[in-house]
DNA sequence: GATGAATGAGAATTCATTCAT
DNA sequence: GATGAATGAATTCTCATTCAT
């Protein structure tokens, strides 16, 4: 591996040179732009005006790029899990998250959901262990579906949480800051997100 | 420029072999399951056992079996602006629009748009001219969409015909055909669609 | 892998282009020279009057070439272990291995064993499963060496059959023929194989 | 240049830290294992808990690690040819020299030989003006060669002393010492070295 | 004595594409 | 309709080496 782990979270403190923290920023902008197969090691390292060579000083792989990327938001997205196993289930919790997930979502910024719904195979195979991001989602809707739920309301809970990332796309056409195109999703995935499930039609769930 | 224009529509016509219509076929799973640019020519020749240069008989070059993908929808898509520009604007044509916009979709597959979503980029500027996807897309939207909506009402329409595009993703972690996940989300996706935009300016947005 | 299984045998039959022969000796020409990782594939393939690609058309990688020369040595290798099996072990059967040793060697030239030395670690793990060389060459010892051999025995053992390879980087320095230098080194590794072991001093070999 | 001329001969000079005198130590147990070529200074400084800067600290080069390794051992080899040319030629200076050579590989063990053999080309190149080494031996065959020797004579003496040297790779599949082994390979050497040359065009060419 | 950061050169490999047959 | 052979350009990645601190 390189040096140590890095997170790039904290955009505000690159000190002086901050080139470990700039690659990856660089490295996202581009992967949202043209898609990660698409973007060369060569073309990020123009874009930072660098060598090659340097990129792969600081990062082992392209993939570890991605990894970079990916680990902050898989840390959160654990957290989340984590915390959400602990709740009573119901229509409040599918609410928690809800807006919890609307946090991640704005503390890291819609280009790196942009990102993950368009490469979604590098962005699913970037955890520590391969799989470990589609794991832990499908962990997240094991929790938040009942196990009775019918087809629509298992669609219903993906495509709320969903939406907040679709938004990232649709932003490219809505003229809105990013802030404004967020807290819009959240609402109407509010409103997606089914209620109680319990009395949807008596005992039988269907 | 190869033979002649192929329409991947019409499974009827096939002549003898059916290699010219097999190729799109395999190129879309392909494509859906690993991404446009991780998918070569070798990999699709391969699974078609025939050898790149059979391939390149019948297309002229890897974005040209795109096109063809891409261009049954898209005349399809054109055909649904043009009538929708004659019509009146309002609830009532973004509910038609919508149900119309499921039909496409059920009538090409959840593989398509597994596609679309995956490679956006590459999906959009397939069309005859580049970005004439996007143009009328762009187009829809605008049709659907009064001039003084807001950003919530914009981004609702948006998510409401991306719901088809979702449930496509979503799919792969619920069990069930892709038809019954289909009209799911066409309910959905009908109660996304903002209702009366005159009224928008109440207390309650909806 | 690559179109059909090739052997280097033939050298006679190029026909007319015979390029998928050219490559495996232009290549061992360079590797007893330069030795394996200091010959790049852009050397080789200017030697031939090709580019890089045209190689990798031909074989899989630079390892596969390398599999290609090895491959026919190893059946005579695994040829001669596996009818020494069936032999009554003693003297009279390391001598006959020697000699079919030598005309394994005869037919193959000294380049390739100039390259196996050489590059000892590349050349082992080219067989089809790696070691596979190394096991073999094992499993010869053993048939020649009986359990109770000394250990200057056993060195004369593997020294008999080493000459005749040392022979070609030895060949360097004399001025004479492969076959001179081969034939000459035969004889040499007459006398170094032990005679009767049994015999040597009593009950116990050692 | 770096600091002083180091000598890895006089392991009681090891000043304080003995980095210095590790770095070769470490460096030829690598080449021995993957060759010379395959084995990077940033493996040699890893194996060494040092950074590659650190390495170029205390030699200007990889070839400078060589150098270093074969120095000694040259600088003997320099003194027993020097030596060889002020004796009377014959059979009893090849079975001085072979003692002597004997005495030469004991002192700097099998993995330096082990080496020589597998990285020939950069052992030969190694000495203070490349080729030096290939000089010297030459000049020690010369030395020990009547010129009229048969070609098989000449092999012999060439066997003779690289037998060391082959005991050195066979030394893998034995289980001894490498001192046992190398005594074994010894006695086995004096045997092959050739006796009286003047009569050689009797019957029995021994 | 040592390090972190960087570089230029070059390695192996892959790809979309072409073309004579 | 199809293939075998070939290519040019690009890609990921590694390496020996340098240098300011």
């Amino acid at each position: 591996g390189t040096r140590e782990e890095v997170t790039v979270n904290a955009p505000e403190d690159s000190s002086r040179t901050g080139t470990r923290e700039r690659i990856p920023a660089v490295a996202l902008k581009l992967f949202a732009e043209k898609g990660y197969d698409a973007t060369s090691m060569r073309e990020i390292a123009e874009q930072l005006n660098m060598t090659k060579a340097a990129l792969y000083y600081h990062f082992d792989s392209k993939e570890d790029i991605v990894r970079v990327l990916v680990a902050g938001l898989l840390e959160q997205i654990v957290e989340l899990v984590d915390w959400a196993r602990t709740q009573q289930r119901g229509p409040d919790l599918r609410m928690e998250v809800l807006s919890r997930w609307h946090d991640i979502m704005q503390a890291r910024g819609l280009a790196l959901f942009r990102f993950a719904v368009a490469n979604n195979r590098v962005f699913k195979e970037a955890g520590p262990d391969k799989l470990s991001m589609t794991r832990h989602l499908a962990d997240l809707y094991d929790i938040l579906t009942p196990t009775d739920a019918t087809v629509e309301d298992r669609l219903r809970i993906r495509l709320a949480l969903m939406s907040m990332n679709m938004a990232g796309i649709a932003a490219n056409t809505i003229d809105a800051s990013d802030d404004e195109i967020l807290s819009a999703a959240r609402k109407i995935a509010s409103e997606l997100m089914p209620g109680d499930l319990d009395h949807h039609s008596g005992v039988d769930g269907r």
